[in-house]
DNA sequence: TTCTGATATGTTGATATCAACTTATCTGTC
DNA sequence: GACAGATAAGTTGATATCAACATATCAGAA
């Protein structure tokens, strides 16, 4: 058999694959902006969702998942603790009753605008220490999004 | 009440946020590298994983966590489908018994050893597409790690 | 030795994530 | 109108993720 993965080969890994480091990167991010929403009882994860469901249209759960670059089922359970407390509801579009739209309650509105301020202090803390503001990350992290996963569309 | 969450400010957010476009690039790359395993039964986190067992002393969970930004308790079910497997066996550690070592059984090195080629190709073909090859991204990705979790040791 | 505080991990419960499969609906063709 | 293929979601089962709490062990002080 050959070499039964070589050290330095791992050590290689280690430091260079952008899926670890992305991983990394969006753990670190997600457990500091719980940490700052924990007491308006949501996560980064729900504030980015209700941040996308604040259209004059409510969008359906696939253009959803496409904003996310997530997996439809997985906006589905995503919603589900939404409505649970309250600040989102989820009906059948009229044009075509295959779809479903989700759209904010009026709680989900407060509940938005009171995480906003929370979420502009962190991410301003964030990016202050970051070179270039973060410009630069931004756009490799795009970039790679469109490259790993191109829109079907 | 103040206006409640008006829709430019959405937008920014959607444009700007460091923790929403890293989890989107996370999303994307790992399910780009999980269908690549997918053929070897494991996913691009337990490849990760087991890329990082691969060393002569076998780190404790806790090493692992720090390595990975993971919770502890994260590592120690994550561990699970691998011991599973018979890719991975964890031990109490004889120096200290609280801690528990994972190590790699032979069918995890060459589990291991499998997979390699698989990332390397998947990889570069990844970062031919980025400008820089990934280098500045990578960075980008090792500042915000540290910069939004700051290793406690 | 015994006690106290620190450290390493396990356990539990909730949420997040995806693939594969299933169901419901729509659209175009005949 | 009826059928066929395409499209939108839901369901299921496995894994991933974390916080909070509980347990086991260690290390140092008295």
């Amino acid at each position: 058999m050959s070499n039964p993965a070589p050290y330095a080969t791992t050590l290689h890994i280690k430091d260079h694959c952008l899926c670890l480091q992305a991983q990394r990167a969006a753990r670190a991010l997600s457990r500091r902006f719980d940490e700052a929403f924990r007491p308006l009882g949501i996560t980064s994860g729900q504030f980015s969702l209700l941040n996308g469901l604040n259209r004059a249209e409510p969008p359906t759960i696939g253009a959803v998942a496409s904003l996310l670059v997530m997996d439809r089922s997985t906006v589905t359970a995503n919603l589900k603790p939404l409505e649970r407390m309250g600040a989102v509801t989820v009906t059948v579009d009229d044009k075509d009753r295959r779809g479903r739209r989700a759209a904010l309650t009026d709680a989900g509105r407060a509940l938005l605008a009171a995480a906003t301020p929370v979420w502009t202090a962190e991410h301003g803390a964030i990016e202050a220490r970051l070179a270039g503001g973060g410009d630069t990350l931004r756009s490799g992290l795009g970039a790679v999004t469109q490259t790993a996963f191109p829109a079907r569309s």
